[in-house]
DNA sequence: GTCTATAAAGAGATAGAC
DNA sequence: GTCTATCTCTTTATAGAC
């Protein structure tokens, strides 16, 4: 608050970039696309895209950044995290281009020096104990085995789930939340 | 048989140069290298470099089909082939460089007309089948769960293996091969 | 503060000499 | 079969109009 309004409508102009972008990738998929496209598809010169994003990796995190944000207010969490994570992978179906970008750029992120490296550490970081606690919830309520480790298992699940990205993308024919849930279903009680 | 000496030589050549190169990205990793500097360190010029390979994506290509040769040399399957992808996982830790150009060429395989897409299919293709052989004789041998599908749990294997990568490389004390062997030994008897 | 126009630096790829 | 030289296209940076 008490911001000026110009800077007001520079946050409302990079937030409709972000938006067009996000849809753009969502439908076209992330095929090496060049910034000059991204910036004609989304109505704006390459400069004018890069006066928001000082390169083009910065703008593909904010990408990945907003699509944690639509699917956080879109996909309403329970309260239960493996739930909302079945919910996300079948969700996945209908953004294969974000599936290509969520991988590529979590190869690259590998590199400390690389704009997307802290977003997926502080990812990791807050989706593994969440759904760790999800896993120790469904122990307390005497529905999951007791002889799980919750790190351990929440650590294979979003391995899983991130794995099983690669395969569906070879092979569409692959049920990425099925076959999630199917692990699941193995360790009840 | 019957080939001329120049192809011969020109293939050991090409051999050569993708064994060094396999050097080079294993030690140093895959971070957006160019072939200028690839060829550099391989000791040979640019169009020296493509006169062997048509493009910077069949050479990445090509790389990753000398370490499945090479692998398949050095880690001598035991017949079992959860145990072998487990020694994989294993060797994994000393070829960060490889671990990443995997994922990352996994993601841009999804195009068809990726030079990589017929590798990767043809990887799943062999993969999948020979470790679901694998989890099928352990049932027979009555050390795994009968309920399991050994389909399913083939492929949440290799998602899992796959998956793990990307977590390893964001945070290096993540035991890949361990998470594997623990979550398998939930399933046996 | 925002954008148009433009150019610099570097990548992959190619032509053609030797 | 290998190199020098060059071409095109990409990302990135800057100058200046509105």
């Amino acid at each position: 608050m008490a911001e000026r309004g110009s800077y007001a409508k520079g946050v409302a102009r990079r937030e409709e970039i972000l938006t067009a972008a996000l849809d753009v990738f969502s439908r076209e998929g992330y095929r090496g696309t060049s910034l000059r496209e991204v910036a004609k598809q989304v109505g704006v010169s390459l400069p004018g895209l890069m006066h928001y994003f000082e390169s083009k990796e910065h703008l593909l995190t904010a990408i990945l950044q907003k699509r944690d944000e639509v699917d956080g207010e879109s996909l309403p969490s329970t309260g239960d995290f493996l739930d909302t994570l079945i919910r996300i992978m079948r969700h996945n179906r209908d953004v294969p281009g974000l599936v290509q970008l969520f991988i590529t750029l979590a190869a690259a992120a590998e590199d400390p020096a690389h704009p997307a490296h802290p977003f997926f550490v502080d990812r990791y970081a807050a989706v593994l104990p969440t759904l760790a606690g999800s896993i120790r919830d469904r122990q307390d309520a005497g529905t999951a085995r007791a002889d799980l480790d919750p790190e351990h298992i929440a650590r294979v699940l979003v391995a899983l789930a991130d794995g099983i990205q690669i395969q569906w993308a070879l092979d569409r024919s692959v049920d990425m939340a099925g076959d999630i849930e199917r692990l699941w279903a193995l360790f009840e009680v």
